[in-house]
DNA sequence: AATTTATTGTCTCATTATGTTACAATAATA
DNA sequence: TATTATTGTAACATAATGAGACAATAAATT
């Protein structure tokens, strides 16, 4: 819940203003107790792997988050904070659940964060206060982006969702909860080819299924079913130099 | 997103003290922006329900709803609302979708909510500021509950989701929201029998599919089905006094 | 007491979907 | 030209679902 966009402010206001206690984001600005957190998926070719960024200074891990402006969607917020930190639009966006027990709300992490990074501030602060947080997940084409790790020593890397460093707060149920959602959008909603490049081989989409739902799949069954929902575009083929039968290229655009 | 106990509060307060702008539920005790709302679920034999309450001397018709206490989890809060309205504990419960946009609150609809109750309050009121609303579905015995008219002008009353009043704000949207929610988790989640009371004939159950689905189905196919999963228990007859055999009664207890 | 009526529980067979194996086609390599 | 690995599709087996048939039965009617 903690926004990589916000600490992006904290140090811009700290390079032009030393002052202690001053340049945080005003409430006036913000919605006070209102955050969203979001797990970005993306799929390396083998695995399912997710944006988590790391607090300077703290060894803290924690989804990529951040806070909803006064006058503003909240879808729209995090579209905001995905196109930061991705440099992506038109991403495929997903709100699954909102997490809204107080026991999530940890002002003692909260202060050892603003604390790393300069800033001393007193207990009635509003950042310290309880946070409810509508949680989100993205597809993003993983081949498609350089998550930035912009000119902070804050840093947004990949994890494979199985090899997840420990998550602040209650990030990881997030990143469950989040998991299980998508496990059944995959095959109710279709959305797994957002995880490819527009263009992608029958084997690719399997793997990336394969990847989510967290076991194999039989390939002619596999093949057969995903044809058979009419959904498919066959284009030209795919000559990746294999000394064998060359698969063509598939993508979900119906036109 | 307009809560009947909030309602309550302000009658009350109003029979102590009916200086105009007091009374109302305080900021401090809530938190700011933030309100859930409860699509609440009954099936009377026949038709799928929801209650809907009527604001008093406005024609402004709502789903039940409240404000969250600052110390309270936001499933309590839900929970506190619903055991108000219907005297029921340990109801089926679940949170399907969080409203964000800017555009679904409306200062002028909860001004004449107030004033309808004899409130004036100045722009600036909390009360009339934009609210992100966290939205929950309940399902519940309808047979075994009265809901509470209270001692109030405003009303709570059933009605069938295919003969809804007109519904303030983006209520419309929330019910229609859950009930695609409902029908998801229906197969999925096996919540039908919560519609019904403990121990209930094939048929009754059947009819509860049917409604939520809004379809027909066949008799044999679910009864086939049903009985497939292992999850009911099969108990005495029930002679209703019909001229033709008495079907069994089920239960979902797992014993 | 026998007959009629409506509904229930279950069976059977048809149709469709999915699991599983087989095999020809083919792109590069030896 | 033969070999290799992978692909696309066909073929058959098995499982799930659709659709109809029918005996069992609780009460009403005769």
């Amino acid at each position: 819940m903690f926004s990589l966009n916000f600490i992006i402010y904290l140090k811009k206001t700290m390079l032009l203003d030393q002052k202690i206690g001053k340049g945080l984001p005003s409430d006036s600005e913000y919605i006070r107790h209102l955050a969203y957190d979001s797990v970005i998926f993306g799929f390396n070719g083998k695995q399912l792997k997710i944006l988590v960024l790391e607090y300077h200074n703290t060894g803290f891990f924690a989804l990529p988050g951040g806070f909803v402006k006064r006058n503003e969607n909240v879808d729209d917020a995090v579209k905001r904070g995905l196109y930061e930190r991705t440099g992506l639009q038109d991403i495929y966006l997903e709100q699954f659940h909102t997490f809204g027990d107080t026991s999530r709300s940890r002002s003692d992490v909260m202060q050892t964060i603003l604390k790393a990074n300069g800033y001393e501030v007193d207990n009635a602060h509003w950042m310290l206060d309880r946070f409810v947080s509508i949680a989100y997940y993205a597809l993003i084409d993983y081949s498609n982006v350089d998550p930035r790790p912009d000119a902070l020593s804050d840093s947004i890397n990949w994890y494979a969702i199985d090899a997840l460093p420990e998550l602040i707060m209650d990030h990881r149920q997030i990143v469950d909860k989040a998991l299980v959602t998508l496990r059944d959008n995959l095959e109710k909603k279709l959305v797994g080819m957002n995880l490819l490049s527009q263009k992608f081989t029958m084997n690719q989409l399997q793997k990336v299924y394969e990847a989510v739902l967290g076991e194999k799949l039989r390939r002619t069954t596999f093949q057969r079913k995903m044809l058979g929902l009419d959904i498919l575009m066959r284009h030209e083929k795919l000559y990746t130099g294999g000394a064998h039968k060359a698969p063509y290229l598939y993508s979900f655009n119906i036109k």
